[in-house]
DNA sequence: CCCGGTATCAAAGGAGCGTTTCATTCAATC
DNA sequence: GATTGAATGAAACGCTCCTTTGATACCGGG
């Protein structure tokens, strides 16, 4: 910190430049690793290794793995907003219905959950602290996943008529969740279960109609 | 440390209370902290203190950690079977519906996976099995999973008029399987994520009767 | 009383991992 | 050209964890 203090009186311009990349590399390999395998299956090394880099350097330039885990998801974070999937739809011109708007929220996860590449390492970052939570689990659940989960419970709520923090809207959101964290977090056990099961775009569009469905069928029964 | 002392002060009705045996002890421990905690998370050392045992006795009884594992999950099967939540349940006397089936299922899952005790310590080991997976991940699946998933996937097939191994029903029972895993293994994320939400039997109801809905206006949607 | 197998124990071995140290390289500054 | 501080690299430290070792206590059969 005292480097970091004394490099931004200096040169105040900008330390992205300012450092040969060795920084820039290791949030790309963070992020790439921290979202495929978890906080604790990803040693350092393995993250140094990858991005070409010293064991050192984690500490030197983050402060350790912990900080070197909050920096990846803001890092995958700007990266998957610049980036994103589906530019094109993020301006459908005029007002949607709730479902529009439910069918577009789940799309929005399933379809960064299922990504290959950079424009997923957000979304599959935070699915993964759910269940392998990073010393800093509630401040990235405050951050990132309540605010979309709330999101998802406006929708829902409104669909369903209730309150949004009522259970039967908590626990729909949860179980879409659940659905997501799933399949992002239990891959060994879902390839095992379902060989020949593909990790990709259409499956996330299957999982995003079925959701959808599920989440309209039950604000509207079936007699 | 707490451990010597409490060896050195109560050392010979240790000794005495050794009558139930090291290796059940063992057996108890393993299958409540690995219920509780997964695979990676309980060290030996755990499961030795609580069991009130040196950490040489895992290796002299079972050989392993991995062994003790899968004979915890053995364990925690028979003891599953012995002292069940709901054996009244067991002979409802009469062919039951495809609902009924589905429901009986689903209710059999969630209530164990939100069992306090040792009646819900195997449903809860071998969710925990699938996002913490041991080194014995594909014999658990194909010994535990497996067939219970192909029993849903039967009862849905048949509901939804489709192939058990199409798409549509391994979908919702991966939906399914999911919900109940993220349950089990996102508990510290949820109680952030839903403060107040009590893991009890209630709460399995509520998630049963919610599943099965689920799967039933799949199979019958609304106009 | 001795003896051999079983079970337990304290201690250490050995591997993996996050972190630290310290020497060195490099670029900019005086 | 010397100096300064940031950046890098090799090695090692400290810790946790699973496992092994060798000694010891217990106990039924000679």
């Amino acid at each position: 910190m005292t480097t970091k203090a004394a490099r931004n009186t200096t040169e105040n311009v900008s330390h992205a430049d300012h450092s040969p990349g060795t920084r820039r590399r290791l949030l790309d390999a963070a992020a790439e690793l921290f979202a495929t395998r978890g906080y604790r299956s990803v040693a350092v090394r393995d993250i140094c290794e990858r991005a070409c880099a010293n064991v050192a350097a984690v500490n030197y330039h983050f402060g350790g793995k912990d900080k070197l885990h909050a920096a990846a998801i803001e890092h995958a974070r700007e990266r998957a907003l610049r980036e994103d999937l589906a530019p094109a739809a993020s301006t459908p011109a005029g007002p949607m219905t709730p479902q529009q708007k439910l069918h577009r929220q789940l799309h929005g996860m399933f379809s960064r959950a299922f990504a290959n590449g950079p424009a997923g390492w957000y979304m599959q970052i935070v699915l993964r602290e759910m269940v392998d939570p990073s010393p800093a689990l509630k401040q990235t659940i405050d951050d990132n996943i309540a605010p979309y989960l709330r999101k998802l419970e406006a929708i829902i709520g409104q669909l369903l008529r209730q309150e949004p923090d009522s259970h039967a809207v908590k626990d729909l959101v949860s179980c879409i969740v659940a659905t997501a964290v799933y399949f992002q977090s239990c891959r060994a056990s879902v390839e095992h279960l379902r060989p020949g099961f593909a990790f990709d775009q259409p499956c996330a569009e299957r999982l995003t109609d079925l959701m959808t469905a599920m989440v309209m069928h039950t604000a509207a029964p079936a007699a």
